[in-house]
DNA sequence: CTTGATACGCTACTGGCTGTAGCGTAATGT
DNA sequence: ACATTACGCTACAGCCAGTAGCGTATCAAG
C-alpha cells in the first residue's frame, strides 16, 4: 500500500516496476458490474479477480480489504449520479441536490451505501473512509449554501448551518436507508418546502410554491 | 420452524416433545451479551451456542438464520430502551420519543440497527422483519400523534402525517446511521422546534385564529 | 547490461463462518 | 409400547477473506 489510490500521474522517484493503473481501473470496472448484478454481497474478491483478470494479490496491493474497495467504487458512482450542483442560487442548488438524491433511490447506489454503513459498524476505517470520501465534502458544500442563503436573508441567522443541513437531508437518507416509504422527488419537494417554512425568513406569505399534498 | 418465535403459551395439540422456551431465552440472552461486547459481528451462531449451552441445530430450529435472530434481539432491546410513550399530549409524546431516540445514540442499539439494515440489502426478509417488528409499529403510533395534533390545531391539516413523521425522525436516524455529527438531545430539540415552526399552526403574530389557553 | 527494487500473476493454503446431515436421546400424547 | 417431535452432539460441505511463496515483468541507477 503506497497511496490510497488517488493520483494517476504522480510520484516518479519510485524504484521498481510501476503500479498498473489499468489494473486498478479494471478492478473497479469489474466490481461495478458485479455490484449491479448482485449487490454488495456479489462483489467478492474472488469474483472481481476472475472478472477483471487481475490477481487477488494485486487487488490487495491496492486496497487493504474488500469494503475499502467498494467504498472507492461508491464514491465514483456517487460522483457520476449526483455531481456537486453548480449555480449562483444556493437554495436552488440545495433543491436540485435533494431532487437528485431522491432520484438515486432504489439504485445500486443506495443499496451499496447502506451495506457499507453496516460494514462501518465493524471497522471504523470504513466509516471514516465513507465520511471523508462521501459525506463530508457534500456537507461542506451544503453548509456553504446555507450560509449564503443566510447572508441573503432567505434563511434565518439563528439556525446553525449543520442543523439546517440535517433538516433537509435527514428525511432523504432516512427513507433511503430504511425504505419504509417510497423516496420520491415529490416527497423531497415537500420536505424542502416545510423545512424552508420552518427555518426560512419570518412569514411565509404564499411562497410562490404550489400547495403540498 | 413452527412459528416465528413469538407466542410462549399457545398451541397445545402438538404431538411430540414440546419446544424449550428456556432454550430460546438462553439464546437471546447469550446473543445480547456477545453483541454488547463485540457488536453484530461477534454474535456468531457458534459463539451463541457455546455461551448459551444451546446446540446450534436447536438455534436453527427457532430462527431461520443469524440475522433473523438478531432482529428479534434488537426488537427486544428497543422495547426496553424506548418504550412507546404514553400521555395525552401528542406533541409531548413525540418530543420525548425524539429525546429517547437521541439517548440511544452510540449504543449497541443503533450499531445493531445499522448492521441489520446492511444485511437487509442482501435478504429482503430481514428488511420486512425490521419494518414490521420495529419501524411500522412506531410509525403508526407517531402518525396517530400527528393526527391528534392536527385535530387540535397544533399542526396544519395540509401536511400528510407520514411526511411529518419523516421530518421529525429523519434527522435522528440520519445522524444515528451515519454518525457524521453527534446525536444529542439538544440537537433533537432544535429539530423539533424547527419542524414545528415549519408545519405547526401559523405563527402567533399572523392573522389566523389564536385561541387563549 | 547487470543489479536492486518493486509490481504482477499464479497456486495453494489457513482460518472462520453459515447452515445442514445423521444419529442417539429426551419428553410429550395416545 | 408407540409415534412424534425437540434437543444435543459430531461432523461436514461450501463459501469467503486474506496471506505465503514463487516465478516473471518492468522500471531506475550504476
Amino acid at each position: 500500500m503506497r497511496k490510497p489510490a488517488s493520483d494517476p500521474p504522480a510520484s516518479r522517484a519510485t524504484p521498481g516496476r510501476p503500479r498498473s493503473e489499468p489494473a486498478r481501473r479494471a478492478v473497479l470496472r469489474a466490481a461495478r458490474a458485479l455490484v449491479e448484478k448482485g449487490g454488495y454481497a456479489a462483489a467478492t474478491i474472488d469474483a472481481i479477480a476472475a472478472r477483471s483478470g487481475v490477481a487477488k494479490t494485486t487487488i490487495y496491493r491496492w486496497w487493504p480489504n474488500r469494503p475499502r474497495l467498494v467504498v472507492d467504487l461508491l464514491v465514483q458512482l456517487a460522483a457520476e449520479a449526483a455531481p456537486p450542483p453548480k449555480g449562483r442560487d444556493p437554495l436552488r442548488a440545495l433543491r436540485t441536490e435533494l431532487r437528485l438524491g431522491a432520484r438515486s433511490a432504489d439504485t445500486i447506489l443506495d443499496r451499496l451505501l447502506t451495506s457499507l454503513l453496516g460494514e462501518a459498524q465493524r471497522d471504523p476505517e470504513i466509516r471514516t473512509a465513507l465520511l471523508e470520501g462521501l459525506f463530508y465534502p457534500r456537507r461542506v458544500a451544503s453548509v456553504r449554501a446555507i450560509r449564503l442563503a443566510q447572508e441573503s436573508g432567505a434563511i434565518r441567522q439563528d439556525v446553525p448551518p449543520y442543523v439546517a443541513v440535517d433538516l433537509f437531508f435527514g428525511p432523504l437518507f432516512y427513507r433511503m436507508f430504511v425504505r419504509h416509504e417510497p423516496l420520491t422527488e415529490d416527497f423531497m419537494m415537500q420536505v424542502f418546502h416545510h423545512v424552508m417554512t420552518g427555518i426560512g425568513a419570518v412569514p411565509p406569505p404564499a411562497t410562490r410554491r404550489k400547495r403540498a399534498r
